[in-house]
DNA sequence: GGAAGCCATCGGGCGTCCCGATTGCGCTTT
DNA sequence: AAAGCGCAATCGGGACGCCCGATGGCTTCC
């Protein structure tokens, strides 16, 4: 049965028969009987099917969302027994914003220094992305913004509210300036990323609120190549400020910190809601609220 | 898997290898191995044995949460498949205190009434139980009292508040009064419910702050002996409005309201709480609260 | 019209589950 | 101290279900 519910959810989230069963490591043809024999015990047609994968009926929907739990529980049941027999011990897996994986890394060596036993896989995704994977139980927590999207059944702890910092080569007009405004920047050669991004669109909001436009003359979904372009020419980026610490040390790079808006832009840990927690998780919570910048 | 934490559960209930596998319709052996293979399978040590049940270890108490979520919501999913087959259809399993009794079935007229297809078991149980029962899933919801117990997980919809009524025979000294003081009953004879039900502590309770004991020379734990009681003796007996409405119908016997402590006694509905809600247990929290007497 | 992709079905081998019978252990009784 | 009894574990077998590779029917894309 559990397992059946395994091959679903993996048929919703792969929308592909073929490469459902090869994410879950079995044939295409048990998968099939094992949808087959899911809809026939629970009475109801959970796919549409033609003769290609045709989405999840209404009912499939539904089951979808106890699938999610029952599979969910079944995993946290395994891995609190294995944390109680061998010590606090296991996998966790995390989907990061980019421009939050200085303190994801923070937060997972410190976890780590605490509970040796307990190894990651840190992600780079977008915030849209994290909420997804959550929900797919592909990954066991998040780190996104807390703001913005609306979160659904999770749990949060917030880690520190983003300020940026315009990040420039030391011989640009600007690099002396102890502080700027986001209407200064109106004028200069931007590198910034892809406009699907949530911290692209944050600032783009900034800018709009200054009056301006953020024409971006260089994009990418990847914070390297911004900083790397500023290395290179006379393109300047905006970033918050541990990553921009982070990218630019050791570089002859200069970093000026731009008014900051307070109300939002808040990035935190985000976890399942569930009762109780497991003890990995309760730790990984605890590690964020004592890593959290006090506000 | 499911199946054997289903086991587990059973065996946790009924703390004997022997009585849980009756109660799940498999025999000993069966239970016996299925127990073993969940312990390997978790790495756990679940039961503490000696050549007898031996009650579960720590880790198979927390191991017991799980269990409880996931096969619940497992039954959850499969009513809700059959409920989305054929409309709203199914049993529930009510436990209810005996002084509610009358609005229980009350309750499931006026939903089966609304959906035909639906059909009830209703149990008379103290309502130390009905959680007990609910938390083993041997029932679907309770009514109970909701104000004096820690009531765990659950969610409630209140449905009234008891008020209580002395019964006595239409000869009776007290029978043409309008109303009553606690504090006039210290001298009759009293028959009530026997000391474990909640019911009995309130009214304890009352006679306390009147500065009186509530020794009753008759107990029971059935409101049927009370009333039966009463009529044949010079007895008299103390219940809730409905209730005893109820069982005096038709009887030489008169009901004298009580002076009303409004701050507690509520009663009302109580199911498990969970996210969402399977279609049949929304439909009967909805009827509850049409239910409810306006307060 | 041919090729390729996709899902369903088929047949066989293997694993697992369940049961009845029996054994082994510990407590109680005499 | 020995017998009796209740309880859980183990054993041996028969049956069922699951998984796989192979194949077939259907649709879509060149």
């Amino acid at each position: 049965m559990i397992a059946k519910l395994e091959m679903f959810i993996a048929l919703a989230r792969e929308q592909h028969f073929g490469r459902a069963a090869v994410s879950l490591g079995i044939t295409q043809p048990t998968l099939s009987t094992g949808i087959r024999q899911l809809e026939e015990q629970l009475g109801v047609k959970l796919v549409q099917r033609g003769s290609r994968f045709g989405g999840l009926t209404p009912e499939g929907q539904r089951a979808l969302v106890w699938a999610r739990q029952i599979v969910g529980d079944t995993r946290r049941l395994r891995d609190e027994m294995r944390a109680s027999r061998e010590g606090l011990a296991g996998h966790l897996r995390l989907a990061v914003i980019p421009t939050a994986l200085t303190w994801a890394s923070t937060l997972a060596a410190r976890f780590n220094d605490r509970h040796p036993r307990v190894t990651f896989t840190v992600l780079s995704r977008a915030s849209a992305d994290i909420l997804t994977m959550l929900d797919d139980l592909e990954i066991d927590a998040g780190i996104s913004y807390l703001d913005n999207e609306p979160l659904g059944r999770v749990t949060t702890r917030p880690l520190y509210r983003e300020a940026y910092q315009l990040v420039c080569r030391e011989d640009h007009p600007l690099a002396d300036r102890e502080t700027l405004d986001w209407a200064e920047l109106g004028s200069l050669k931007l590198c910034l990323l892809t406009p699907e991004m949530q911290n692209r669109r944050i600032i783009n909001r900034q800018f709009m609120e200054a009056g301006l436009e953020a024409g971006a003359a260089i994009e990418s979904n990847s914070t390297v190549v911004l900083v790397s372009n500023v290395l290179t020419g006379d393109w300047v980026t905006i970033l918050p400020t541990d990553l921009a610490g982070f990218l630019a040390e050791g570089k002859p790079l200069s970093l000026v910190p731009l008014a900051s808006d307070s109300r939002a832009h808040e990035v935190g840990l985000i976890a399942p809601w569930q009762e109780p927690y497991t003890p990995v998780l309760q730790a990984l919570l605890d590690e964020a609220q004592r890593l959290a910048r006090p506000a």
